[in-house]
DNA sequence: ATAATAAAAGATAAATTTGTCTTTTATTTT
DNA sequence: AAAATAAAAGACAAATTTATCTTTTATTAT
Protein backbone atom coordinates (compact mmCIF):
# COMPACT_ATOMS: atom_id res chain seq x y z
CA UNK A 1 0.00 0.00 0.00
CA UNK A 2 2.54 2.45 0.99
CA UNK A 3 6.31 2.28 1.03
CA UNK A 4 8.48 1.36 3.53
CA UNK A 5 9.32 5.06 3.52
CA UNK A 6 6.23 6.31 3.75
CA UNK A 7 5.35 3.34 6.48
CA UNK A 8 8.08 4.66 8.75
CA UNK A 9 7.28 8.50 8.34
CA UNK A 10 3.90 8.05 9.42
CA UNK A 11 5.62 6.01 12.78
CA UNK A 12 8.16 8.39 13.26
CA UNK A 13 5.19 11.49 12.92
CA UNK A 14 3.39 9.95 15.69
CA UNK A 15 6.03 9.26 17.60
CA UNK A 16 6.83 12.74 17.97
CA UNK A 17 3.67 13.92 18.27
CA UNK A 18 2.98 11.90 21.53
CA UNK A 19 6.54 13.21 22.68
CA UNK A 20 6.29 17.12 21.23
CA UNK A 21 2.50 16.70 23.35
CA UNK A 22 5.04 16.62 26.61
CA UNK A 23 7.14 19.11 25.24
CA UNK A 24 9.70 16.45 24.60
CA UNK A 25 12.26 17.01 22.20
CA UNK A 26 13.71 13.65 20.63
CA UNK A 27 16.69 13.01 18.70
CA UNK A 28 16.83 10.67 16.01
CA UNK A 29 18.26 7.84 17.52
CA UNK A 30 15.21 7.95 19.63
CA UNK A 31 12.87 7.78 17.35
CA UNK A 32 14.67 4.78 15.32
CA UNK A 33 14.47 2.96 18.17
CA UNK A 34 10.49 3.39 19.44
CA UNK A 35 9.14 2.72 16.06
CA UNK A 36 12.02 0.09 14.90
CA UNK A 37 13.36 1.74 12.12
CA UNK A 38 17.04 1.48 10.92
CA UNK A 39 18.42 4.91 11.90
CA UNK A 40 20.00 6.15 9.09
CA UNK A 41 17.32 5.59 6.60
CA UNK A 42 15.07 7.34 8.96
CA UNK A 43 17.39 9.84 8.60
CA UNK A 44 16.65 10.46 5.31
CA UNK A 45 12.81 10.54 5.53
CA UNK A 46 12.82 12.99 8.81
CA UNK A 47 14.55 15.38 6.35
CA UNK A 48 11.91 15.28 3.98
CA UNK A 49 8.75 15.95 6.58
CA UNK A 50 11.09 18.72 7.40
CA UNK A 51 11.29 20.25 3.98
CA UNK A 52 7.88 19.49 3.93
CA UNK A 53 7.17 21.40 7.03
CA UNK A 54 5.36 18.17 8.57
CA UNK A 55 7.66 18.76 11.81
CA UNK A 56 10.63 20.89 12.76
CA UNK A 57 14.38 19.69 13.13
CA UNK A 58 16.72 21.46 15.43
CA UNK A 59 20.50 21.05 14.87
CA UNK A 60 23.00 20.89 17.67
CA UNK A 61 23.31 20.23 21.06
CA UNK A 62 19.83 19.52 22.79
CA UNK A 63 18.53 19.75 19.10
CA UNK A 64 15.75 17.20 17.96
CA UNK A 65 12.59 17.00 16.34
CA UNK A 66 9.33 18.22 17.41
CA UNK A 67 5.74 19.51 16.06
CA UNK A 68 4.19 22.47 17.14
CA UNK A 69 1.10 21.50 19.55
CA UNK A 70 -1.20 23.75 17.03
CA UNK A 71 -0.36 22.39 14.16
CA UNK A 72 -1.26 18.41 15.27
CA UNK A 73 -4.58 18.47 14.64
CA UNK A 74 -3.36 19.91 11.59
CA UNK A 75 -1.27 17.57 10.12
CA UNK A 76 -2.96 14.54 8.48
CA UNK A 77 -1.82 11.33 7.21
CA UNK A 78 -2.40 12.50 3.44
CA UNK A 79 -0.06 14.80 4.05
CA UNK A 80 2.78 12.63 5.12
CA UNK A 81 1.97 10.01 2.22
CA UNK A 82 2.14 12.93 -0.22
CA UNK A 83 5.60 14.14 0.94
CA UNK A 84 6.88 10.82 0.95
CA UNK A 85 5.31 8.96 -1.43
CA UNK A 86 3.89 11.64 -3.70
CA UNK A 87 0.42 11.57 -5.31
CA UNK A 88 0.61 8.37 -7.17
CA UNK A 89 -1.92 6.74 -4.38
CA UNK A 90 -4.58 9.40 -5.90
CA UNK A 91 -4.03 10.00 -9.49
CA UNK A 92 -2.44 6.39 -10.20
CA UNK A 93 -4.11 3.29 -11.77
CA UNK A 94 -5.37 0.24 -10.11
CA UNK A 95 -3.94 -1.47 -13.25
CA UNK A 96 -0.76 0.49 -13.71
CA UNK A 97 -1.66 3.35 -16.42
CA UNK A 98 0.25 6.39 -15.37
CA UNK A 99 -2.85 8.31 -14.96
CA UNK A 100 -6.09 6.94 -14.18
CA UNK A 101 -8.61 8.59 -16.51
CA UNK A 102 -13.00 8.81 -16.69
CA UNK A 103 -12.15 9.33 -20.83
CA UNK A 104 -10.02 5.81 -21.19
CA UNK A 105 -10.84 3.97 -17.96
CA UNK A 106 -9.46 0.67 -17.44
CA UNK A 107 -11.60 -2.73 -16.49
CA UNK A 108 -11.35 -1.90 -13.07
CA UNK A 109 -12.07 1.91 -13.13
CA UNK A 110 -15.23 1.90 -11.41
CA UNK A 111 -14.38 -0.21 -8.66
CA UNK A 112 -10.97 0.73 -8.11
CA UNK A 113 -12.11 4.65 -7.83
CA UNK A 114 -15.07 3.95 -4.95
CA UNK A 115 -11.78 2.17 -2.61
CA UNK A 116 -9.27 4.76 -3.55
CA UNK A 117 -11.81 7.58 -2.88
CA UNK A 118 -12.31 6.16 0.22
CA UNK A 119 -8.94 5.53 1.30
CA UNK A 120 -8.06 9.85 0.24
CA UNK A 121 -11.19 10.47 2.13
CA UNK A 122 -9.48 8.39 5.37
CA UNK A 123 -6.00 9.84 5.17
CA UNK A 124 -6.93 13.54 4.64
CA UNK A 125 -9.41 13.32 7.78
CA UNK A 126 -7.56 11.30 10.33
CA UNK A 127 -4.67 13.52 11.63
CA UNK A 128 -1.77 13.02 13.69
CA UNK A 129 -2.97 14.30 17.10
CA UNK A 130 -6.11 12.10 17.35
CA UNK A 131 -3.62 8.79 16.50
CA UNK A 132 -1.45 10.00 19.32
CA UNK A 133 -3.58 9.89 21.83
CA UNK A 134 -4.64 6.01 21.31
CA UNK A 135 -0.91 5.29 21.53
CA UNK A 136 -0.20 7.73 24.92
CA UNK A 137 -3.53 5.51 26.10
CA UNK A 138 -1.43 2.27 25.50
CA UNK A 139 -4.04 1.27 23.23
CA UNK A 140 -2.47 1.33 19.93
CA UNK A 141 1.34 0.98 19.23
CA UNK A 142 4.50 1.68 16.84
CA UNK A 143 6.47 -1.76 16.91
CA UNK A 144 5.95 -4.85 18.35
CA UNK B 1 -1.22 -0.80 -4.13
CA UNK B 2 -0.25 -3.63 -6.35
CA UNK B 3 2.67 -5.31 -7.46
CA UNK B 4 3.11 -4.69 -11.17
CA UNK B 5 3.52 -8.10 -11.86
CA UNK B 6 0.11 -8.61 -10.40
CA UNK B 7 -0.88 -5.42 -12.79
CA UNK B 8 -0.18 -7.10 -15.95
CA UNK B 9 -1.53 -10.73 -14.23
CA UNK B 10 -5.05 -8.87 -14.18
CA UNK B 11 -5.37 -7.09 -17.39
CA UNK B 12 -3.81 -10.34 -19.13
CA UNK B 13 -6.64 -12.66 -17.87
CA UNK B 14 -9.17 -10.25 -18.96
CA UNK B 15 -8.10 -9.89 -22.21
CA UNK B 16 -7.66 -13.98 -22.77
CA UNK B 17 -10.97 -13.97 -21.10
CA UNK B 18 -12.60 -11.79 -23.27
CA UNK B 19 -10.74 -13.96 -26.29
CA UNK B 20 -12.21 -17.28 -25.23
CA UNK B 21 -15.77 -15.91 -25.07
CA UNK B 22 -15.00 -15.38 -28.35
CA UNK B 23 -13.25 -19.25 -28.53
CA UNK B 24 -10.07 -17.40 -29.69
CA UNK B 25 -7.21 -19.18 -28.07
CA UNK B 26 -4.11 -16.66 -27.62
CA UNK B 27 -0.34 -16.65 -27.24
CA UNK B 28 2.25 -15.04 -25.14
CA UNK B 29 3.01 -12.33 -28.25
CA UNK B 30 -0.23 -11.67 -28.47
CA UNK B 31 -1.39 -10.60 -24.95
CA UNK B 32 1.90 -8.87 -24.47
CA UNK B 33 1.39 -6.97 -27.45
CA UNK B 34 -2.42 -5.94 -25.99
CA UNK B 35 -1.65 -5.42 -22.18
CA UNK B 36 1.34 -3.35 -23.43
CA UNK B 37 3.87 -5.60 -20.56
CA UNK B 38 7.09 -6.88 -21.84
CA UNK B 39 7.14 -10.23 -22.82
CA UNK B 40 9.41 -12.72 -21.13
CA UNK B 41 8.28 -11.19 -17.86
CA UNK B 42 4.95 -11.23 -18.85
CA UNK B 43 5.70 -15.33 -19.70
CA UNK B 44 6.52 -15.83 -16.13
CA UNK B 45 3.34 -14.04 -14.49
CA UNK B 46 1.02 -16.34 -17.34
CA UNK B 47 3.25 -19.18 -15.82
CA UNK B 48 1.99 -18.10 -12.22
CA UNK B 49 -1.44 -17.76 -13.35
CA UNK B 50 -1.46 -21.15 -15.00
CA UNK B 51 -0.05 -23.41 -12.26
CA UNK B 52 -2.87 -21.18 -9.85
CA UNK B 53 -5.31 -22.80 -11.64
CA UNK B 54 -6.74 -19.09 -13.07
CA UNK B 55 -5.94 -20.02 -17.05
CA UNK B 56 -5.21 -22.62 -18.64
CA UNK B 57 -2.02 -23.47 -20.98
CA UNK B 58 -1.44 -25.52 -24.02
CA UNK B 59 1.85 -26.06 -25.68
CA UNK B 60 3.03 -26.57 -28.96
CA UNK B 61 1.15 -25.23 -32.17
CA UNK B 62 -1.85 -23.64 -31.59
CA UNK B 63 -1.35 -23.27 -28.14
CA UNK B 64 -1.51 -20.54 -25.91
CA UNK B 65 -3.32 -19.62 -23.10
CA UNK B 66 -7.41 -19.50 -22.68
CA UNK B 67 -9.86 -19.79 -19.81
CA UNK B 68 -12.63 -22.51 -19.84
CA UNK B 69 -16.01 -20.23 -20.37
CA UNK B 70 -17.87 -21.80 -17.66
CA UNK B 71 -15.38 -20.52 -14.88
CA UNK B 72 -15.19 -16.80 -15.82
CA UNK B 73 -17.54 -15.60 -13.58
CA UNK B 74 -16.08 -17.59 -10.78
CA UNK B 75 -12.36 -15.97 -11.58
CA UNK B 76 -12.60 -13.35 -9.44
CA UNK B 77 -9.80 -10.25 -8.63
CA UNK B 78 -9.00 -11.38 -4.91
CA UNK B 79 -7.94 -14.79 -6.96
CA UNK B 80 -5.43 -13.31 -9.22
CA UNK B 81 -4.06 -11.06 -6.28
CA UNK B 82 -3.22 -13.93 -4.26
CA UNK B 83 -1.60 -15.90 -6.50
CA UNK B 84 1.01 -12.81 -7.84
CA UNK B 85 1.08 -10.73 -4.80
CA UNK B 86 -0.27 -13.24 -1.89
CA UNK B 87 -1.91 -12.14 1.17
CA UNK B 88 0.12 -9.42 2.37
CA UNK B 89 -2.79 -6.93 0.99
CA UNK B 90 -5.02 -8.68 3.49
CA UNK B 91 -2.85 -9.40 6.58
CA UNK B 92 -0.62 -6.88 6.35
CA UNK B 93 -0.61 -4.19 8.25
CA UNK B 94 -1.06 -0.21 6.88
CA UNK B 95 2.30 0.83 8.92
CA UNK B 96 4.14 -2.33 8.08
CA UNK B 97 4.17 -4.61 11.09
CA UNK B 98 4.48 -8.23 9.66
CA UNK B 99 1.15 -8.90 10.50
CA UNK B 100 -1.87 -6.51 11.38
CA UNK B 101 -3.30 -7.86 14.73
CA UNK B 102 -6.17 -6.70 16.71
CA UNK B 103 -4.98 -7.50 20.18
CA UNK B 104 -1.37 -5.30 19.36
CA UNK B 105 -2.90 -2.25 16.81
CA UNK B 106 -1.13 0.34 15.31
CA UNK B 107 -2.42 3.64 15.54
CA UNK B 108 -3.83 3.69 12.32
CA UNK B 109 -5.39 0.00 12.36
CA UNK B 110 -9.17 1.21 12.79
CA UNK B 111 -9.03 3.34 10.21
CA UNK B 112 -7.31 1.55 7.79
CA UNK B 113 -8.80 -1.87 8.35
CA UNK B 114 -12.25 -0.34 7.40
CA UNK B 115 -10.64 0.74 3.63
CA UNK B 116 -8.84 -2.52 3.63
CA UNK B 117 -11.92 -4.39 3.99
CA UNK B 118 -13.66 -2.19 1.36
CA UNK B 119 -10.67 -3.34 -0.94
CA UNK B 120 -10.89 -7.24 -0.17
CA UNK B 121 -14.49 -7.03 -0.91
CA UNK B 122 -14.38 -5.81 -3.91
CA UNK B 123 -11.69 -8.15 -5.32
CA UNK B 124 -14.26 -10.73 -3.78
CA UNK B 125 -17.08 -9.31 -5.87
CA UNK B 126 -15.71 -8.33 -8.56
CA UNK B 127 -15.11 -11.31 -11.33
CA UNK B 128 -13.44 -11.69 -14.95
CA UNK B 129 -16.48 -12.23 -17.35
CA UNK B 130 -17.78 -8.92 -15.97
CA UNK B 131 -14.73 -7.18 -16.75
CA UNK B 132 -14.56 -8.75 -19.91
CA UNK B 133 -17.64 -7.18 -20.80
CA UNK B 134 -16.83 -3.20 -20.66
CA UNK B 135 -13.32 -4.00 -22.45
CA UNK B 136 -15.58 -6.07 -25.69
CA UNK B 137 -17.81 -2.89 -25.75
CA UNK B 138 -14.91 -0.55 -26.14
CA UNK B 139 -15.85 1.38 -22.95
CA UNK B 140 -12.60 0.00 -21.25
CA UNK B 141 -8.78 -0.42 -22.33
CA UNK B 142 -6.03 -2.66 -21.31
CA UNK B 143 -3.61 -0.06 -23.08
CA UNK B 144 -2.99 3.23 -23.91
C1' DA C 1 37.19 30.79 20.47
C1' DT C 2 36.86 25.71 21.31
C1' DA C 3 34.75 21.52 21.92
C1' DA C 4 30.74 18.85 21.81
C1' DT C 5 26.33 17.67 19.93
C1' DA C 6 22.97 16.53 16.52
C1' DA C 7 20.97 16.95 12.02
C1' DA C 8 22.01 17.57 6.73
C1' DA C 9 24.12 16.05 2.81
C1' DG C 10 26.42 13.03 -0.18
C1' DA C 11 28.34 8.67 -1.59
C1' DT C 12 27.84 3.66 -1.43
C1' DA C 13 25.90 -0.78 -0.79
C1' DA C 14 22.40 -4.42 -0.18
C1' DA C 15 17.97 -6.24 -1.27
C1' DT C 16 13.99 -6.59 -3.99
C1' DT C 17 11.37 -6.10 -8.03
C1' DT C 18 11.19 -5.85 -12.77
C1' DG C 19 12.76 -7.26 -17.09
C1' DT C 20 15.66 -10.19 -20.59
C1' DC C 21 17.91 -14.02 -22.79
C1' DT C 22 18.84 -18.93 -23.62
C1' DT C 23 17.77 -23.73 -23.31
C1' DT C 24 14.41 -27.35 -22.52
C1' DT C 25 9.99 -29.69 -22.79
C1' DA C 26 5.54 -30.71 -24.72
C1' DT C 27 2.56 -30.86 -28.72
C1' DT C 28 1.18 -30.75 -33.43
C1' DT C 29 1.79 -31.06 -38.33
C1' DT C 30 4.10 -32.87 -42.13
C1' DA D 1 10.18 -40.00 -37.35
C1' DA D 2 11.34 -35.05 -38.27
C1' DA D 3 10.38 -30.32 -38.24
C1' DA D 4 7.92 -26.57 -36.45
C1' DT D 5 5.53 -24.27 -32.85
C1' DA D 6 4.73 -22.43 -28.33
C1' DA D 7 5.06 -22.55 -23.43
C1' DA D 8 8.19 -23.84 -19.20
C1' DA D 9 12.27 -23.36 -16.87
C1' DG D 10 16.48 -21.45 -15.51
C1' DA D 11 20.15 -18.13 -15.53
C1' DC D 12 21.16 -13.37 -15.86
C1' DA D 13 20.74 -8.20 -15.95
C1' DA D 14 18.70 -3.64 -15.05
C1' DA D 15 16.14 -0.64 -12.22
C1' DT D 16 14.22 0.71 -8.03
C1' DT D 17 13.79 0.71 -3.20
C1' DT D 18 15.76 0.13 1.11
C1' DA D 19 19.63 0.66 4.05
C1' DT D 20 24.41 2.15 5.53
C1' DC D 21 28.53 4.90 6.06
C1' DT D 22 31.24 9.17 5.98
C1' DT D 23 31.74 14.08 5.84
C1' DT D 24 29.79 18.64 6.47
C1' DT D 25 27.01 22.22 8.62
C1' DA D 26 24.55 24.44 12.30
C1' DT D 27 23.95 25.20 17.15
C1' DT D 28 24.99 25.13 21.99
C1' DA D 29 27.76 25.03 26.07
C1' DT D 30 32.14 25.66 28.03
S1 LIG E 1 -7.95 4.10 -15.25
FE1 LIG E 1 -7.39 2.42 -14.01
S2 LIG E 1 -8.15 3.07 -12.11
FE2 LIG E 1 -8.80 4.71 -13.36
S1 LIG F 1 -2.01 -3.46 13.05
FE1 LIG F 1 -1.62 -1.95 11.56
S2 LIG F 1 -3.32 -2.17 10.30
FE2 LIG F 1 -3.78 -3.63 11.83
Amino acid sequence: MFSKACEYAIRATIYIAVQSNQDNRVGLKDISKEIDSPEAFTAKILQQLSKNNIINSIKGPNGGFEIDKKDMSKINLSQIVMAIDGDTIYKGCGLGFKQCSEKQPCPVHDKFKVVRDELKHMLETTNVLELSVGLKKGLTFLHR
